[in-house]
RNA sequence: GGAGAGAUGGCCGAGUCGGCUGAAGGCGCUCGCCUGCUAAGCGAGUGUAGGGUCAAAAGCUCUACCGAGGGUUCGAAUCCCUCUCUCUCCGCCA
């Protein structure tokens, strides 16, 4: 959520981000509205005020026991005409929030202007991309051979969008969960946090997810609750409402949670295989900082979540991403794309983004500085680190070999108990 | 699931028959004074949001907020209703 006085003050740059993000959006209703409400409520303060002071009056009259019924008589009256524009106002307050929720975030101008993710630029790369001298599998082929996925069943026992994980499979993925949460607690500083995988809708609107994008969501039928699309919405919301000092900031939380997603909108994308599904695990970065900081965290945040690539071996780019393939909450983004050779393409791993105070405005997340009375919005930063399953099939598809097995990375031998190699499984 | 108790400012805690209570008192914190140092003491200050004024900030001023939402009333932290959460006991349970 954009500062109203921002918005009513730098119209045309707003309309002009807008613009940028591929968005129509009128803003002339808005600032109407903005007109009316503020309109409306000069008038009823005025009359609060006058109702305050008649209030002192009357107390004061019956304390000398004298009569007050004049003045009561009189406030009986203007007590309605502030119901009715307390009514009035409500309403219209309602539609002001509910449009100042829809407007997105202002890209940082670091940010390339683009229609889509064609214009997104390359910021870097890292890893050799290999080659190798046999036909390399996706790793849904990969993985069914070796016996440690099994899509079949997932969709019998559920439906599209789900896998099984079998044996060597599933031990892979809890090692490099831990794997993942080791490094970033040990080595970068990150505190560990296991939050509920369910939240409420106020949670979801802090964060950005709610009103606008509620058909990407699973809801629990006739309850406030959700399962969470990233643990983003839970992390981020540990300090909702809060004023933190800055001498405690910045935070590194760093969560394992899976993930819930709908996928609304994107039938017939990506139905092979682990890329897309309606479940998947993840460990997540999050980072609350003070303004002045944020833009040098998101780089920090951005080398935690390439670390575990470069120590995974997997080759892999960095993106910016341009105005029009920028999420709704996030000003500034990095994707990082893992090189799968069984695809023969780059696909995303970890998306690392700065949302300034875009959401800190939206969950009520301050900060107050040393000597300073006034508390100031803090800045919000999250990104993946990584996406477990990606990860997963990216080790599938980069260390396959010939004969069908997949060597497994070094750093993720002591969470396997030195296994070097899977080879197939029967069950 | 059944029975009961509660929710007030950063924290603890008081609010009588509804009216000088944005909220006593204490703690904490900030600034100043005092003091060989420390401790103690003294003085002042110390919530959030939204309006208005202002070129802007500061300042000044108004309004709202005592878990949330509604109601009664000229007027609600105080009365009524609904909801949420916390605690205790019982039941069930990983």
């Amino acid at each position: 959520m954009l500062d109203i006085r921002f918005v009513r003050e730098n119209l045309e740059t707003v309309d002009h981000m807008l613009q940028n993000r591929q968005m129509g959006m009128d803003l002339k209703p808005f600032i109407q509205l903005d007109e009316n409400r503020r309109n409306i409520l000069r008038e009823v303060e005025e009359l609060k005020h006058q109702r305050n002071v008649a209030s002192d009056e009357i107390s004061q009259l019956k304390r000398e026991k004298k009569d007050a019924s004049g003045r009561i008589e009189e406030m009986r009256e203007v007590s309605q005409r502030i119901k009715n524009l307390d009514q009035k106002l409500a309403g219209i307050e309602e539609d002001f929030r509910e449009f100042l929720l829809h407007i997105p975030n202002i890209p940082h101008h670091s940010v390339p202007v683009g229609k889509d993710e064609e214009d997104n630029a390359l910021y870097k790369s890292w890893g050799e991309i290999p080659s190798f001298r046999f036909d390399p599998k996706p790793h849904w082929e990969v993985g069914e051979r070796l016996g440690i996925l099994d899509f079949e069943r997932a969709a019998r026992m559920t439906g599209a969008r789900f896998a099984v994980y079998w044996g060597m499979g599933a031990a892979l993925e809890r090692a490099i969960i831990s794997f993942m949460l080791d490094v970033h607690t040990r080595k970068h500083g990150y505190k560990e946090v296991l939050p509920p995988v369910i939240v409420n809708g106020t949670s979801l609107m802090g964060t950005g997810q709610l009103p606008k994008f509620k058909e990407d969501l699973f809801k629990l039928e006739g309850l406030d609750y959700y399962l969470i699309p990233t643990a983003e919405v839970p992390v981020t919301n540990i300090h909702a409402g809060e004023v933190i000092e800055e001498e405690n900031l910045p935070k590194l939380y760093t969560a394992f949670t899976p993930c819930f997603r709908s996928e609304a909108g994107s039938y017939g994308k990506d139905t092979r295989g682990l890329i897309r599904q309606h479940q998947f695990n993840k460990v997540e970065l999050v980072r609350i900082t003070t303004p002045e900081n944020s833009y040098q965290e998101l780089e920090s945040l951005l080398e935690n979540a390439e670390t575990i690539l470069q120590e995974l071996g997997l080759p892999y780019r960095v993106v910016t991403l341009c105005t029009g393939d920028m999420g709704f909450s996030a000003s500034k983004t990095y994707d990082i794309e893992v090189w799968l050779p069984g695809q023969n393409t780059h696909r995303e791993i970890s998306s690392c983004s700065n949302f300034e105070d875009f959401q800190a405005r939206r969950a009520g997340i301050r900060l107050r500085r040393k000597g300073q009375t006034k508390t100031e919005l803090a800045h919000t930063l999250n990104g993946s680190g990584l996406a477990v399953g990606r990860t997963l099939l990216a080790i599938l598809e980069n260390y396959q070999q010939e004969d069908g097995s997949v060597i497994i990375p070094d750093a993720l031998r002591p969470y396997l108990h030195g296994a070097e190699r899977i080879t197939p499984d029967k069950h």
